[in-house]
DNA sequence: CAGTGGTCTAGACCACGTG
DNA sequence: ACGTGGTCTAGACCACTGT
């Protein structure tokens, strides 16, 4: 259990019978172990989004600690939002599908704050050759292939967002226009349910731009119009990247909300 | 200590000696008792910006709980950034002050990286009668006296930021000019240790406009300009609105960070 | 009722910082 | 050597959810 390395062998630390923190250079807590287990069960597939995982009291025979300890690596990765806690229930992997709280990633809201359903148009879906900026954001070769989806989304009716998608090929493969189209719900979910890749966490950069040609037309804004630029990376377990999207919001109406804490 | 409805004697509960927790409606856990009490010291001033508090030992006698329970109410204050936690050391309040992360409520940071230290140049100071929309931020009375600052940022001697800062009259009584000049460090160090008021969170709406004739000016960019809106509102302790600031900012060669996890 | 997570306690030992 | 926070354990009981 123990992987430090100044101690494998069971001692009497901490009033444990089993294992013992060690004592020495690059010490790592129990806990964080436990935690590390875990994630690799779930990166593994060993319990995927929306499934229970074992109870606290089964962890903790398993990986023979106290339940304590089990507890605090859950707390953590619950915080961390791998994990849902359910009083009575148990405690589930983290899915994008029936989480109601799918606004952690789409970040604007109308002014006048009621809540309107949003509608996504699927422009465009290629593959192609990974240009250097992207490959470097992917942490992939150059020319490795990818995936380059477009998509407007609507509120209200109203075209509010361009979005340009980039994806590691290798991952997605198989995604098609027709499977895009198909597919009901946010992306995000498709991204888990279809090709086993969950996103995690994000990373913004967001300026202020003027809408070139193009993006004005698609936006139905003129030419040089204020545009709320937002370069995404996304990241999955392990830290790595697995998408790069750049989008164009039109903020009159709506704006990009963000909680400093 | 347990200030529910159904539970004020000791009982038997959960091993304890001295209090137990409620067993009916609105049930509050013990440590969020004891979480709301420490908070209680922070505001009343008892423990001050940067001072030591009372170690958990002690906190666990002065409040009849043990030691485990003042620890989680602890970590959950440490986790709101109201308190930091240095092993060996002890428990200090959070102070805007040597906090090397003051960058939690500057989001902008440049294309390139690197840490340019900012400047800020005061435009001006003055008190007058809330505006109607400031007053409702503010949680005032329409036409209670308001202090309002302008002023402007300058990265590495270009100007990038405008703001207009709004704040509560009776809160910030003796604000001026002179004594905002005075002060060198951060605008929300000085707000706690000369008023007494820490800024503890803060909302955000970001918008793309275009720069109106006189902010133009100011920044040094064509009229029309594209530039990033930035709305805050900051709370103090127990939620209070203290602070609404107005910030215009110039995006390029900087962005402005967002991460979503 | 049994099983789950949630709270609380008590006590041990470890790692860190300072005398 | 001592005091601080940090980790770990063991065991009790509570609150919630299902059978």
């Amino acid at each position: 259990m123990n992987s430090n390395p100044a101690t494998t062998t069971p001692t009497s630390g901490a009033g444990a019978t089993e294992v013992a923190p060690a004592s020495s250079p690059t010490f790592s807590p129990l806990y964080q172990q436990i935690k590390a287990l875990i994630t690799q069960g779930l990166e593994s597939g060993e319990w995927k989004p929306g499934e229970i995982i074992p109870s606290e009291v089964e962890l903790a025979a398993r990986y023979k600690v106290s339940q304590g300890t089990v507890r605090k690596a859950i707390d953590e990765l619950a915080a961390d939002n791998l994990l849902v806690r359910r009083q009575g229930k148990g405690t589930f992997v983290a899915t994008h599908n029936e989480d109601r709280v799918q606004f952690r990633f789409l970040r604007l809201l109308p002014d006048d704050g009621d809540v309107h359903p949003h509608v996504s148009r699927l422009l465009e879906c290629k593959r192609l050759r990974a240009p250097a900026e992207i490959a470097r954001q992917l942490d992939l070769k150059p020319a490795d292939p990818v995936v380059l989806i477009k998509r407007l989304l609507q509120f209200d009716g109203e075209t509010t967002v361009f979005d340009e998608i980039w994806l590691p090929g290798a991952v997605f493969r198989g995604l098609t226009a027709e499977r895009l189209a198909e597919y009901k719900g946010p992306l995000y979910a498709m991204f888990e349910t279809e090709f086993g890749t969950r996103m995690i966490r994000a990373t913004e950069k967001v300026r202020a731009i003027a809408a070139d040609p193009s993006v004005a037309e698609l936006l139905n804004v003129a030419e040089g119009f204020p545009l709320l630029s937002v370069e995404r990376v996304s990241y999955t377990y392990g830290d790595r990247p697995v998408e790069v999207r750049r989008g164009w919001y039109v903020t009159t109406g709506y704006y990009y909300q963000n909680d400093l804490s």
